[in-house]
RNA sequence: GGAUGGAUAGUCUAGUGGUUAAGAUACCUGUCUCACACACAGGUGAUCGAGAGUUCAAAUCUCUCUCCAUCCA
């Protein structure tokens, strides 16, 4: 009698081994040619972006759990289709890259920046994909996309190209938000609020032909030359006889008429509130509907208008500053308060934005709104709560998306302008455009017949990328075959901050081009928060590399903690010492195996013809197990299936089957009752790698092989079956725990008159086995010594 | 201001009407018992955020309030 496993205990060492092993075999290269009749599971995988380190532990949280996914799809009989891409268009390369080298991109060669920005992402990425793979993601990653690779973006731009024709896309000279230090138009989306201290100027402004005066607060003093309108509110009695009169605006010695709205808080500084173009949103539903003529105030390079005068030309802040300056000069400041007030700012790159009118292009999604709300319906969520977050944002939509930007590294957009009558001729699809420095495809203007053609400089947002994802996996306009029979696909899984972005972009952009909904399920999981509940940023510096983490405790043992930490769509909290838990019961789990591995296996070929009570008991219990794995799995909910395994595997099965049977096992002379037992210590372990393989993939895989020798390893098997045999014995599972610990507490208790220290777990004991337990007595009798 | 989720032993979580509220961790006390000291056995510890209501019965349902997290104004 030896144990198979040479290994004391289990390390992410063997790890490594069993990737080579995986990567040798081929394991996860995915069909392609799916059969007649076969069950097939297309997983939009989310592209990550590699956008410089560290890497975040919620992140690779959520890659271990997409592994689950396809996993337990495998283990279902699925033929699996799990991509994997890196979705590398757009402004976080360029700043990074701006950062790492100590360039400006303006300031650069188009094209050497460009190569810059691609020489920063084949770093990174590379990085990126080993972590993917030590954490045993079974994707498919001979053929990894990428979203810059000409393929890609040929696609990004045909289905563009489609899109126009419908006559989806516009080119609208609106107001919009504005991103001076990325120098490019950026969508709502894009957007994310900060808390800021800033001055409340209190201005004076003068009435027309007299002495007296208003105040008038305002925290844009700098676009004070842009002032069309000062509006108060008509309950407001302060103001009540200076409805419709006239204000002269300091300084530039112009006058605007002070008008009713209700908008306006009365409390919050003066009561009365200058109108510009443009300080924030409001200013700009208050020009619309008061039909105030916009003056410019800002040039896209940041810098003020000339309609600011001698004040033209500088940035904001100089402007503010001189303004208040001479202000004061005049006298006509009555105070400045300092207050914190919630600033509107760049994503990417952090500074405030600005609302300034530039003509850029537009996908309609206004006008579609009803229909994507009925189309929403249709998608099945996981966890339903989580549909919530889209028809928000689905509500919250007032305008249509913005989609070009005045940026180097993207998708270009492939239009080509005449010379002469600016009409913008639009190539065929089928192929990558590069305009700003490509020949036009075409010889005359569609319009004008001229021959002189200008091309865009422009690039698309990268979520216009990212939104084919879809169609891209599944080989749209590539292979009609494929498509057929993987479109729509069957779920996208993501987190719950894109989902006004990725999800929702997807599904409009899909819509358009196939007028089909993209994928069936949508997954949505929760972020990783730090020991206190709070999410992760880098601005609060408490994000947790998960490298150091993997390398430490292992892929399987961090996998196993991102599944039982937190329900499917809640945070869950990231701290070390819930990692270390894990780690535990990998390495009881390994002790486990070691143990059983003494034993010969007797198999279903071999099985006993009776079986005993205990073994039947424990055969109930494993039954209940499969079934609660089977309902978290369904769920695609990890959190169930791995407290559920852990909770039977280290508390019911070791502690209490293991050692009423270990006499059995020892004792050669009784056959029957030996093989009995040895037949269900088997089928239980066997069944608890079985459905712990999507979690763990490398233990069980390891412990499989080492055990059952087995040509066909355990992630090309199917959950174990359930029987349903010996029901009514898992009632008594709690009598049993229950008398256990009755008779370790009476051998704690008694203290033995040889050694004058508590009698020993294997001295003998008197005590009656309740009428219950009847059918396990001699089980009972052996494991407790019972006299 | 609006939306979503949450508030259960020191800490983290499970528990959607019914006998002594479950588990993990931490803590205390024993034990190297032939798979495992990354273990085993035992123990301390929660009037389930506050208040009101529905009910024979509420951590669980309803209402109000307080606090926390996230998102959107």
């Amino acid at each position: 009698m030896s144990t198979k496993i040479t290994e004391k205990v289990w390390s992410s060492e063997i790890e490594k081994r069993i990737l080579d092993d995986w990567e040798k075999d081929n394991v996860f290269v995915n069909n392609d040619n799916f059969k007649e009749n076969e069950n097939y599971y297309i997983i939009d995988t989310p592209p990550p972006y590699p956008s410089g380190k560290p890497w975040h532990i919620g992140a690779a949280a959520h890659y271990s759990q997409i592994d689950m996914i396809a996993r337990v799809a495998r283990s279902n009989g699925f033929n699996v289709v799990f991509p994997i891409g890196i979705d590398r268009n757009g402004i976080p390369v360029e700043i990074y890259t701006e950062k790492k080298y100590k360039i400006r991109m303006r300031n650069m060669d188009r094209k050497e920046f460009l190569k810059l920005c691609e020489h920063t992402l084949d770093e990174t990425e590379k990085e990126f994909i080993e972590i993917l793979k030590s954490l045993g993601i079974s994707a498919n990653f001979k053929d990894t996309y990428h979203t810059d690779s000409t393929e890609y973006r040929t696609l990004t731009q045909s289905t563009f190209i489609e899109m126009w024709k419908k006559g989806l896309i516009y080119l609208g000279d609106r107001p919009s938000n504005y991103c001076i230090d990325c120098g490019t138009t950026i969508a709502d989306s894009e957007i994310t609020y900060l808390d800021k201290e800033t001055k409340l100027v209190y201005i004076k402004f003068f009435l027309k032909d007299s002495t007296e005066f208003i105040i008038i607060a305002t925290t844009r003093p700098e676009l004070l030359f842009a002032c069309q309108a000062i509006i108060v509110n008509p309950e407001d009695k302060r103001y009540r006889d200076k409805q419709g009169k006239n204000l002269k605006i300091p300084i530039f010695d112009r006058e605007v008429k002070i008008i009713n709205h209700k908008s306006v808080d009365p409390n919050f500084g003066s009561g009365a509130v200058m109108v510009c173009s443009y300080g924030d949103l409001n200013d700009v539903q208050l020009f619309r509907e008061l039909h105030l003529e916009e003056i410019k105030s800002i040039n896209p390079n940041g810098k003020t208008t000339k309609h600011a005068k001698q004040f033209s030309n500088l940035s904001l802040k100089e402007a503010r500053n001189k303004i208040i300056e001479e202000l004061q000069d005049q006298g006509l400041i009555e105070k400045i308060e300092i207050f914190s007030h919630r600033t509107p700012i760049c994503e990417r790159s952090k500074t405030p934005i600005e609302i300034i009118s530039l003509e850029d292009y537009y996908l309609k999604q206004v006008d579609f709104k009803s229909e994507l709300f009925e189309y929403s319906e249709k998608i099945k969520f996981y966890p339903e709560m989580h549909r919530q977050i889209l028809l928000n944002w689905l509500n919250s939509i007032s305008i249509d998306w913005p989609i070009s930007r005045r940026r180097y590294y993207g998708t270009e957009i492939p239009i080509w302008y005449c010379k002469k009558c600016k009409y913008p001729n639009i190539p065929e699809p089928g192929r990558y455009y590069r305009p700003w420095e490509e020949e036009p495809p075409f010889d005359k203007c569609q319009n004008c017949n001229n021959d002189e053609f200008e091309g865009e400089e422009r690039i698309f947002d990268t979520w216009m990328d990212s939104s084919i994802s879809p169609l891209y996996i599944t080989k749209f306009n590539k292979n009609d075959n494929f498509y057929k029979k993987t479109y729509p696909t069957t779920i996208r899984p993501q987190g719950k901050d894109i989902i006004r972005t990725w999800l929702y972009y997807t599904m409009l952009r899909c819509l358009y081009i196939t007028e089909q909904l993209p994928w069936k399920n949508a997954w949505i999981m929760g972020y990783g928060v730090d020991d206190k509940g709070e999410k992760m940023s880098k601005s609060k510096g408490n994000v947790i590399d998960p490298l150091p983490i993997i390398k430490k405790y292992g892929a399987d043992t961090f996998r196993l903690w991102s599944a039982s930490e937190a329900n499917l769509g809640y945070d869950f909290r990231c701290s070390e010492q819930k990692i270390i838990n894990s780690q535990k019961f990998l390495s009881k789990l390994w002790n486990i195996g070691r143990f059983i591995s003494n034993f010969e296996l007797i198999d279903e070929a071999n099985k006993p013809q009776k079986l005993n009570s205990t073994d039947k008991w424990i055969l109930a219990e494993l039954d209940n197990l499969s079934k609660k794995c089977n309902e978290g799995y369904n769920e695609l909910n990890f959190f169930i299936p791995s407290n559920s395994i852990r909770e039977f595997t280290w508390n019911i099965f070791a502690a209490h089957y293991i050692e009423l049977i270990k006499p059995r096992v020892y004792n050669e002379s009784k056959d029957e009752e030996r093989k009995s037992a040895l037949y269900t210590i088997h089928k239980c372990f066997k069944s608890i790698l079985l459905l712990l393989e999507p979690i763990c993939p490398f233990i069980t895989y390891e412990l499989w092989t080492k055990i059952y020798l087995d040509k066909k390893i355990i992630n090309q098997k199917m959950f174990p079956k359930i029987n349903n045999d010996f029901q009514e014995m898992a009632l008594l599972t709690q009598r049993i725990i229950q008398f256990n610990s009755e008779i370790w507490n009476r051998k704690k208790e008694t203290i033995s008159n040889i050694t004058n220290k508590p009698l020993s777990l294997k001295d003998p004991i008197k005590i009656t086995i309740p009428n219950e337990l009847e059918l396990f007595s001699s089980d009972l009798i052996a494991m407790h010594n019972i006299i």
